[in-house]
DNA sequence: TAGTATT
């Protein structure tokens, strides 16, 4: 079917709403095309942009890197069509230099002579803000490691250029899964929120990548909205992950609370994510299509979540919940996973304090799967959450 | 001082 020296292309810089279908008619014009895989996201299946197409033909990989790659840029998007070797094709990123603590006077040009005495330069790039101020670092790409390892012997630390407040520095660039804790830890900071990672209350896992995730869509709208007087600090409100490190005092939602009104805020920002952002970015389907509904409860009727059972197999047990969690905190931390209809932690009469388990109640058992395959185990501090779909009333065995 | 993305 396909050739055995065949390559595997990289295909960057397309727009999010070209599926398979769209992109075959671009490519099969230069060969036979053996699989053409558009990127999407492990959870929250989002087109990421990019694709993998490979030919049963090296000769039309070659054709079409020839023709496209940096030739054309797609509808929407500002920079050029990327079609090249993926990276597991070749050796991996061991050529790659990060440079910091560059000068923020430093061009490119300026760059690439300071390294191109150690081998042959594919590529430099001074990172710039939108405002174009370089951000004091680069990329320095090299053919080959050697010549990349050169350039970190020579001049890493070997000076300090004016404007910057330390010596050069000149390493191999993070790795890919380097890159990802970057990205949480920059999302997390931004967002003023304290993630779990953060806090080392428990492992990356697919409920912080969804938490994350949402977090960035819910910045992203209230970029896109007219109505973007939400703060970070506001969104952070919105977040379980900071609800689990915050003390309780301040975020109990309740219809008097200083809290209610970033969410309305919030909310009117979600509302115009709704609208804009399958439009903006092609977006087929909305990863948390549920979201708005809850937050749409809220706005109407804040801490007036009635407590009730949702039909068997929608209802779910948690049990090892942190001491400090209210119905509200627990809310929160299920609302990515569908429309919440009850929320509720036991509290012991007496004493008022949590008993530290409670139930949440979904619209529907997939929810109820989906919340349980996610936060079952999830570690908090010491202990695990056990998160199971509630028994039926007439089973009567102890927990 | 970490880009526009690499199943």
């Amino acid at each position: 079917m396909k050739e055995a020296d065949a390559i595997k292309l990289f295909i960057g810089q397309i727009p999010r709403n070209l599926e398979e279908k769209d992109l075959k008619p671009i490519f099969e014009q230069f060969g036979k095309i053996y699989e053409l895989t558009v990127i999407k996201d492990k959870y929250t299946g989002m087109h990421k942009g990019c694709a993998f197409l490979t030919y049963c033909e090296r000769e039309s990989a070659l054709k079409a890197q020839n023709a496209l790659h940096e030739q054309k840029t797609l509808p929407g998007m500002n920079r050029p069509i990327q079609v090249k070797p993926a990276d597991s094709e070749g050796r991996g990123e061991d050529r790659k230099l990060f440079v910091g603590m560059l000068g923020k006077q430093q061009s490119d040009a300026d760059v690439r002579k300071m390294f191109e005495e150690f081998g042959s330069i594919e590529e430099c790039t001074v990172l710039r803000g939108p405002d174009g101020t370089s951000k004091g670092c680069a990329f320095v790409k090299y053919q080959n490691n050697p010549e990349a390892a050169a350039a970190i012997n020579t001049l890493h630390g070997s000076r300090t250029l004016p404007g910057a407040s330390s010596s050069l520095v000149v390493k191999f660039a993070d790795s890919e899964k380097e890159r990802g804790i970057r990205r949480m830890q920059q999302v997390a900071s931004q967002l003023g929120v304290i993630s779990p990672m953060t806090l080392h209350l428990g492992a990356y896992n697919a409920y912080t990548q969804v938490l994350v995730q949402q977090q960035a869509l819910v910045a992203q709208s209230a970029y896109l909205s007219p109505v973007s007087t939400i703060t970070m600090q506001q969104l952070a409100a919105l977040n379980p992950s900071s609800l689990i490190a915050t003390p309780i005092a301040s975020l109990t939602t309740s219809a008097q609370s200083p809290v209610l009104d970033p969410i309305q805020q919030a909310y009117a920002g979600m509302q115009h994510y709704t609208a804009t952002y399958p439009a903006a970015y092609g977006m087929v389907g909305q990863p948390f299509p549920h979201q708005h509904t809850m937050l749409a409860q809220q706005h109407q009727q804040p801490q007036q979540l009635q407590q009730r059972e949702g039909p068997e197999g929608c209802n779910i047990f948690i049990y090892h919940l942190p001491q400090e969690f209210t119905d509200s905190e627990m809310l929160q931390m299920f609302i990515p996973f569908g429309n919440v209809i009850s929320a509720k932690v036991f509290v012991d009469r007496a004493t008022n304090q949590s008993k530290c388990f409670g139930f949440v109640s979904f619209d529907n058992p997939s929810s109820a799967q989906t919340a349980i395959q996610a936060m079952n185990g999830f570690q908090i501090g010491m202990k695990r959450l056990k998160v199971q779909l509630k028994r039926p009333k007439d089973a009567n065995r102890p927990y």
